[in-house]
DNA sequence: CTGTTAGCGCCTTCAA
DNA sequence: TTGAAGGCGCTAACAG
């Protein structure tokens, strides 16, 4: 079976390890582990075998033997161009990364915007190529939850699904929509407001009703009912419906957008319409997306601890393969004061 | 040794479904696998058998016996949330996607910004979790590209390097700045302008330099080195820039931008300096970005094929994991014509 | 503390 | 066309 071909020359097993540093295999191999069973004169005795043979661990003998691979599956539904486009995912990443630094863990990014993605990373999780999953996006596409769930493996879903299903068996990170918007909302009261508009992102969307819920908690009947609408998540939509609403209501003087790319245009809609921003119309956005701090004037938003939780995503993945159940963390959102209010 | 925990009742292996089938492990496998020294009739019971025992291939297991994990590492050295408002690396992506459907080999991305991810993504790689693998973004640390070839990995590389080390050691695919750079300048020169300044990223930037001498070659005097100038690659630059270059040479009849940000910055300064476009100064960009689309007036811009390249890429990692030796692939660029020149 | 032995789940010669 | 047997590289239970 002659197996090499282009001058690949066998690789270095531990065996050969073990041989050149004259001990068993499975001493090498605890060794390797850095286990305590082993003298610390064998364990440089192995460590000299290896710098000598030049031995590198096969991760593939090595996940048959634990029945791990080490690796957390990253799983993105959304079109990675908009993955590139969008902070929000790069900054989850990075705190997944971060919380599994140490673990001997890697992330692994796997994308699934088509069909056939889907499909193919479904089966390879199925086989166990990955110990866990964390789903970045789990909104879109719920019969992905199912299948999920159906490869048995610990999955961890970031973002809030409306009516919690698989509650017991996925663990959740998300933050507080409505307590975020509360946040919002009271900025806006204590300034003495009354006479709030909210121009929200789609209706069907989960986190547009929890922040809408916020404000009213919050504000009661100084945000009208008929000030509330809703557009897309863009700048357009912003300064498009922002427009309407001052023509309608000339005397709004605060502006609760629920995004910040609709901040935007709220800001361009109001400028066109001869309004201060802040001393005639506050204005408050959401998410503290990069655009927030470079508006003019820099928008007050409510941030999301979006590295955060990718921190607690990964230690969520880890305490699972550990055989821990399944979990929900709640984290805060939090208010970034700058001028529009 | 009891391995499973929480109700993890023993995965189904091959052995479970060969009894069931009523065949020998040997058989099952063949079948699996769709080798044609099984019968169909035994096939189908194998078939019959994966149906009634929910049986999964383990990645791991088979990953040991055939020396491949059946993944391509996509590697990603720039950092995530730094990629926002470039798609370039997404439209990669997506080619290698679908360069690899088919194939039954998963691209699997690792981020390696920081230098212990860099560290870890090199471990694993070293350790053979993936066959092969596809680099993005090779300007960056060259060191890092030692130490890739020292894993004896086959790799990809996605960009042209300087002065092409590793030549024979790794496969690269790009497409070709000079030409790309030729066809922008002779549109220009079709157009009769003779007095083209240029507005271009960073000199150390390799492509930089490529679509310099594109430009030279074409237009030879027609293209001033005193309206020749340096930049950040984004709009803020190409604004500021051309700004300059205007009130020094105000007869300029064309620019030549090294990307569409600087473009689009351009268009700006030209607005702002009363000049028309493409009446009185003719501008063409690079990348075909998306905002080249919309801009006002819409760029005409030179397109990389990256989706393609993506695909190549792909199709070359394939290939060595195949034994073939490393290649190089030059792709062409094409000219995408709209209002500005 | 170390060696022996027996797998992990799958594939692949070699015989039949 | 199928089965038996051995091995991929590593770890873990069990003796010593």
């Amino acid at each position: 079976m002659p197996r090499a071909r282009r001058g690949a020359p066998r690789a270095v097993t531990i065996t050969d390890v073990a041989r050149e540093a004259g001990v068993s295999r499975a001493t090498a191999s605890r060794a390797l582990n850095d286990s305590d069973l082993v003298t610390d004169a064998t364990k440089r005795a192995v460590q000299d075998a290896v710098a000598r043979t030049g031995f590198v661990m096969n991760a593939r003998g090595r996940a048959l033997a634990t029945g791990r691979a080490e690796t957390v599956g990253v799983l993105v539904t959304e079109p990675l161009d908009e993955l590139f486009d969008d902070p929000t995912y790069g900054r989850m990443l990075r705190g997944i990364a971060e919380g599994l630094t140490g673990s001997g863990f890697l992330p692994v990014i796997v994308q699934a915007s088509s069909d056939s993605e889907r499909a193919l990373a479904l089966r390879s999780f199925s086989r166990r190529s990955v110990d866990a999953v964390v789903h970045l996006t789990p909104y879109r596409g719920t019969d992905l939850l199912d299948l999920l769930a159906g490869t048995g493996l610990p999955v961890v879903l970031c973002g809030q699904l409306v009516d919690s299903p698989h509650e017991g068996t996925f663990s959740t990170v998300y933050s507080d929509d409505v307590r975020g918007a509360r946040l919002a909302a009271q900025r806006v009261a204590d300034d003495g407001r009354s006479r709030v508009a909210a121009v929200l992102g789609p209706a069907d969307n989960p986190a547009t009703s929890d922040r809408l819920r916020g404000y009213t908690e919050v504000l009661g009947d100084r945000i009208d009912p008929d000030r509330v609408v809703h557009t897309g998540w863009d700048a357009a939509g912003g300064l498009s419906a922002t427009a309407r609403l001052v023509e309608r209501h000339p005397d709004v003087d605060a502006i609760l957008a629920g995004s910040d790319r609709i901040a935007l245009g709220a800001l361009a809609a109001l400028r066109a319409a001869g309004r201060r921003v802040p001393e005639d119309v506050v204005v408050v956005g959401f998410d503290d997306h990069a655009i927030a701090a470079t508006a003019s004037p820099p928008l007050t938003t409510v941030a999301q601890p979006l590295v955060e939780e990718g921190q607690v995503a990964a230690r969520l993945a880890l305490d699972m393969i550990a055989g821990a159940g399944p979990r929900t963390e709640v984290l805060e959102m939090h208010l970034v004061e700058r001028a529009s209010a």
